[in-house]
RNA sequence: GCCGAAGUGGCGGAAUGGUAGACGCGGCAGUCUCAAAAACUGUUGAGGGGCAACUCUCGUGUCGGUUCGAGUCCGACCUUCGGCACCA
């Protein structure tokens, strides 16, 4: 007998043989009540409870599998898009448990953020209580999605036994020099009070929660050296993502390959002889015309004559009242002014001059340009603006020394360019290079889009950075005994959204862990992704008290193995998290790289033309479809809609038909099956159709394709109908059928197919049994439908033997009077034909 | 502007380069009923021909191409949705 199916490595989930006829007997009671799921699904979650029956252990002799579902914010309910991330998610994690794996699929709530804040100042509630109490609810709507989730292990980011160790590897980074305090111009929001990471900066320059418009201040923050990672995190070649996430992740990491090159200063009165530029063409050197600097570079001031410093001082102070959205405009027409002093060309020792122009960047590269304008599309625009010369030196293919009506950004061959003429501009890349290094000229140089993550909030409700300020130590660790640094309850909520840290003497006031003398606080809290970037590893060590996770725990389990949440979170918490655990595996705390080995984005849900979510008050809560329909009715509705990965606008069109055809499922199985005229074809045929159901819906699970999956079920259910009103296949083909309809149906539907599972005389629970497999010989058809073609058009069909040998199918094809209606008069040319599938007979 | 995903009946959607529209919703007709709902059965892409069993033509965003054969592959374009956006 043929075994089929990827759970062939694992012998202890050896099912009752596919071959089907010793599969667990069905005794149907007599008495065939109603489908009630409201009183079947609450029985079954309370019985799972009592029985612990998904709670796992680290001693199974089972492989592992960590099915991970991204965690809830607290935001106070569960609505349509909460389901649509979690059912299918649970309805997977139950496959993989079938098919033989000690599965953790856990649950948690991300707890700390600026919400329940809000809700402290608007309405008096501590952001304790308000926070809670969502957790409350939504504990209750979670179970009620019927899912294997182990709330043994849950985690809820904002309780002291959790932030302790948040506080903890903040430590570690800290001694690791992962964290560090410094001066950057930040994000800040007026309406939240508090910087902003750039990921946090959305749209046209805008709060990613409030939508009010970014400021720049300069501010002393505390940073994560992310950027150090930044190459390790532009390797996704050891995870399973899609490709799609990895491109986003490698876009914003931003990596750029070209030279820091020196251009020489002799400017009266200014110390520095040098200024260094980043760029990725090192090869247009010799096309420089003039030199950019940053309106905020320090140097401004100093480089400015007097005849040109009102002017200068004026664009500054444009710039800095220009927002983000302006300034970061690309269609913005290119503006400048010249300083009226000159940076020297090492190459050719010529003087450049040089310019400030809000569209160099001080945070990028080094604040200062080269400026190229034959071959930089903005250079070109301001050098025409401002009369500066175009000096082409890579020659575009076909040039004849004609003036260039746009920047020639491609390749070509160098020109005006000393000793490197004639080359290519790929080879003078290198050959400039290389000269370069070796005058002391500069060095070749990667750069980077990405910034250091920087974790400062300025707000109550968030983990405290445990750092304290002493005046005689300076900036001191608080030692980890001392761990947590807990939150004051007693803080004071001001409706003028500064942090009520700031203004909490007993917080605030210390004593320095060294010197001991008095000493102040850090007031900022943590940026909640910090909360987010190891939620999973307790995950796998409930209750810790002395060590974030335990070590043979969390050897057991991670990394997680496939980890399911909405694509809005690649550059932020995705990034994040794979930063962390790189970080504190260079702290020698953990021992892996990466910590989800594969990654799948369910789509979004839309309602009323915008994502689902509470802060957009377009939610639609499952409550109600819940208490109508039954949980189940809803899981199955939302992985019937259309393919996971595609998500798309609720609408419960078709709800009411899942809830028909699980009522079908009900009355097909709690009613007597009775042999009346059993015929051989149709019992060869249900047992073929039974097969090749598992294979069919095997398939889809493994993919993800819950839709196909359900469909094929329900053409099961479709072919089974009549078969049980005429009674025609033997009762142990039709229990085999029962048994597989169920079996197959059980992570989809786990309280109706529980009870229908125990009623036929079962033993409970099905959610312990094997998944079903399929034995291919039995799947197989023995006849096919043979589609004939003349010139790729349908002209005929007919029911072959699979065995059909291609002589027999083109002699079939011809000899079809269909056919030689549209052959006749013709010369036939060439005939095709697809084994058992297909005979296209090409004419003149 | 750049990167990515997607365009198929009235709707959600299905289809290893080989019968387009599986499955479900909705619609229509019927069974049951005094009637309605529920349930069940049949039917349902558009257009044409035939009393009929049937049959023909068109049809997967647009225009081309490759192929015996294209929803599927290639090129250009249009639309929608996500992401990035003066990154030197």
């Amino acid at each position: 007998m043929l075994r089929w199916g990827g759970n062939l490595r694992y012998p202890w989930v050896d099912a009752p043989a596919s071959a089907g006829y010793n599969l667990p007997v069905m005794s149907v009671s007599e008495k065939s009540d109603k489908y009630n799921p409201q009183e079947i699904e609450k029985k079954w979650q309370d019985k799972w409870a009592a029985d612990k029956l998904y709670e796992v252990k680290e001693d199974s002799p089972r492989p592992k599998f960590y099915a991970l579902t991204m965690f809830p914010y607290t935001s106070g309910d569960l609505h349509i898009g909460h389901w649509y991330a979690m059912a299918p998610s649970d309805v997977y994690a139950r496959f993989m448990r079938m098919q033989g794996y000690n599965v953790l699929h856990p649950v948690g709530f991300d707890a700390f953020g600026l919400p329940a804040e809000n809700a402290a100042i608007s309405r008096g509630i501590h952001p304790y209580t308000w926070t809670m109490n969502n957790v409350e609810n939504m504990r209750r709507q979670l179970r009620s999605i019927g899912a294997i989730y182990d709330w043994t292990r849950e985690v809820v980011t904002c309780l002291p036994e959790y932030y302790k160790w948040t506080q903890w590897f903040f430590l570690k980074l800290y001694e690791a020099d992962l964290a560090y305090r410094g001066e950057a111009p930040v994000n800040w929001c007026s309406k939240c009070q508090t910087v902003l990471a750039n990921e946090q900066v959305v749209g046209e320059g805008v709060c990613e929660r409030c939508n009010t418009a970014v400021i720049r201040r300069h501010l002393e923050q505390w940073f994560f050296r992310i950027t150090k990672y930044a190459d390790e995190l532009m390797d996704h070649s050891h995870i399973d993502w899609p490709e799609r996430i990895a491109i986003m992740q490698r876009n914003w990491i931003g990596k750029s390959t070209g030279a820091e090159i020196s251009f020489g200063l002799d400017h009266p009165g200014v110390e520095t002889k040098e200024i260094r530029v980043f760029t990725t063409r090192p090869d247009t050197i010799f096309g420089v015309t003039f030199f950019v600097l940053a309106p905020e570079h320090p140097l401004v001031p100093h480089l400015t004559t007097t005849e040109r410093k009102a002017e200068v001082e004026k664009y500054i102070i444009q710039t800095q009242r220009q927002t983000e959205i302006e300034r970061t405009s690309t269609d913005k027409e290119k503006t400048g002014v010249f300083l009226g002093s000159y940076v020297i060309d090492k190459l050719n020792g010529e003087k450049v001059p040089i310019f400030i122009a809000d569209y160099v960047l001080l945070s990028y590269g080094t604040g200062a340009v080269m400026g190229v304008p034959a071959h930089d599309q903005r250079d070109f625009e301001f050098a025409r603006k401002y009369g500066i010369p175009i000096k082409v030196v890579i020659a575009p293919e076909g040039w004849a020394g004609e003036d260039l009506t746009e920047a020639h950004t491609g390749s070509g061959t160098m020109a005006n360019s000393g000793q490197f003429n004639g080359l290519s501009n790929e080879k003078g890349f290198e050959s400039i290079c290389d000269y370069m290094e070796a005058k002391g000229y500069g060095k070749r140089a990667v750069t980077y889009r990405l910034r250091d993550w920087l974790i400062s909030r300025q707000r109550y409700w968030g983990a405290p950075i445990p750092m304290i300020y002493c005046d005689k130590c300076g900036i001191v660790p608080v030692p980890e005994k001392d761990l947590p640094v807990l939150l004051p309850p007693d803080a004071e909520f001001r409706p003028t959204g500064e942090s009520p840290l700031k203004y909490c003497e007993s917080f605030v006031n210390t004593t320095c862990p060294k010197c001991k003398s008095p000493a102040k606080r850090e007031t900022d809290t943590m940026d909640t992704f910090m909360c987010s970037s190891w939620y999973f590893l307790r995950y796998t060590s409930p209750g810790k008290d002395d060590y974030p996770f335990d070590k043979k725990k969390l050897k057991y389990w991670m990394p997680v193995d496939l980890y399911t949440g909405g694509a809005e979170h690649a550059v932020m918490h995705l990034l994040y998290a794979r930063f962390f655990i790189k970080a504190i595996r260079d702290c020698g705390i953990i021992d892996f790289d990466e910590p989800f080995l594969k990654l799948f984005n369910q789509g979004t849900v839309i309602y009323q033309g915008d994502k689902m979510s509470k802060s957009r008050g377009n939610v639609v809560t499952p409550d109600l479809y819940v208490s109508d329909l039954g949980a189940d009715a809803v899981r199955t509705y939302i992985m019937f809609v259309g393919p996971w990965e595609l998500g798309g606008e609720w609408n419960d069109n078709g709800i009411v038909g899942m809830s028909r055809w699980l009522n079908r499922v009900w009355n097909m199985v709690t009613a007597e099956y009775k042999e009346k005229a059993v015929d051989a074809d149709t019992e060869k045929e249900a047992r073929r159709m039974t097969h090749k159901t598992i294979r069919k819906a095997t398939g889809d699970m493994e993919r993800f394709r819950f839709n196909t999956m359900l469909a094929a079920l329900m053409e099961f259910t479709n072919f089974l109908g009549p078969v049980q009103e005429r009674g025609t296949v033997s009762k142990a083909a039709w229990q085999e059928a029962m048994t597989t309809l169920l079996l197959l149906l059980a992570p989809t539907a786990p309280h109706l197919t529980e009870e229908l599972w125990t009623k036929t005389g079962n033993p409970y629970s099905i959610h312990n049994q094997p998944w079903p497999k399929w034995d291919e010989a039995l799947a197989k058809e023995d006849e096919v439908m043979l589609v004939i073609q003349v010139n790729g058009k349908l002209r005929d069909k007919v029911t072959v033997p699979v065995s059909i040998t291609e002589a027999e199918a083109r002699e079939l094809a011809l000899n079809s009077e269909r056919i030689k209606a549209y052959t006749a008069g013709h010369k036939i040319i060439k005939i095709v034909y697809v084994p058992a599938k297909l005979v296209n007979i090409v004419v003149s």
